[in-house]
DNA sequence: TTAGAATTTCAGTAGTTCCTAAAAACTGAA
DNA sequence: TTCAGTTTTTAGGAACTACTGAAATTCTAA
């Protein structure tokens, strides 16, 4: 591995998070250089600079396509495939958040589903179900939210992030500006009530 | 393994996924039982529920003690260790976040951190450490959001949640109502404008 | 202090994942 | 169709992780 001294630390450090993150070695590395690379790379120039098998690249390209986190192109006269990563951190975090929701949240929504539908439950399995009904809740309220926000501009969402937990203080300000001048700002009613909020009454 | 039905399945789909979760199917099934059980279990009920080895039970509520995601309890006149999950499946949340934050990001974001301190960098690492910006910019960005709603209670933050991509809508109008009145809700200005956003101008 | 109950550590084995080198498959030009 | 360059698949060894039973340690009540 040669490369500039930046560039190397942040590769090493991609490779050792890997395994935290699902990812191996080969593949957090592969992603890193893309990541700070200026243009695009094809597979040998990958596998030189971080010195892995030809082959072992073409594995961990395929695991980042199967991710959405790079983006395949080609060069006039050359027919080896480049790689890059897009630009975008925004749009790389909405990749991400989506990937891992289908994989680490959908299959176990869908369990969830299920075994909400099961009636006629019995003995140890009415607590259980209670309990997989206050998880379903949450876990739906969460990606519902996420969704949502996915489809926002990075700069609106920036600016919600930005002000954090203030929203919450605006927006009850705004109420009472809204309702002491007769003003209706929105067509239905908020869900500030606890009667609309399924976790705070599934058990109940 | 001798458990009711929908708790059966319950348990072995937390099995299969924690491979995707970051833990083992030990760990994963064990979380699961104390999840949907009643009371709080001894290891020796756990084993035997699940059919672990008592060794392998040992480690795994080691492991989601790490995490946090477990309570000890005592019994009078009974000198084990009893084990449950906490019911406030918000509360849980909220520690699933922190734990993944801790282990996912925050040594990362040291590591760019220490990266962006570098001065007298050159060649390919000029490009590189504005990447190394963009990530740092936004990550810092997600975890400061992350700390302000944690502190949140859950009534709260269900109802932000509930309303998604409105809350971007209201604030819009609550600014033109406030402006309409010469009304000042806020000390400082919002950062609505592009020249505070350190993640759209860290490359310009 | 000690018996014995409860828990943790350890060493060995089984199982899984990672990685490479070689073979096979694919692609576009001649 | 052939050929050379390129990519993907495959088989097998290396490295790592998970799990068990036994031994060691810790803990508590008498």
């Amino acid at each position: 591995m040669n490369l500039a001294p930046l560039t190397q630390r942040f590769v090493l450090h991609f490779g050792e998070m890997g395994s935290r993150w699902g990812i191996n070695r080969t593949v957090g590395q592969i992603y890193a250089l893309l990541y700070v690379s200026p243009q695009a790379l094809n597979a040998d120039e990958i596998g030189d600079a971080l010195a892995f098998s030809r082959s072992n690249v073409s594995m961990g390209l395929k695991e980042l396509q199967s991710w959405s986190l790079v983006r395949l192109q080609h060069l006039p006269n050359d027919r080896r495939e480049y790689f890059q990563a897009p630009e975008d951190v925004w749009a790389i975090f909405r990749t991400l958040a989506e990937e891992r929701r289908k994989r680490e949240i959908d299959p176990t929504l869908s369990m969830l589903r299920e075994a909400l539908m099961e009636s006629g439950v019995t003995g140890d399995d009415v607590h259980a179900q209670a309990r997989m009904r206050q998880m379903h809740d949450l876990i739906e309220l969460m990606t519902g939210w996420l969704q949502d926000v996915q489809k926002m501009d990075s700069a609106t969402l920036a600016s919600l992030m930005k002000m954090g937990a203030k929203v919450a203080k605006l927006l009850d300000a705004k109420d009472k500006v809204a309702v002491s001048l007769g003003f209706k700002a929105r067509a239905e009613p908020l869900p500030f009530d606890k009667a609309h909020n399924p976790i705070e009454t599934s058990l109940a």
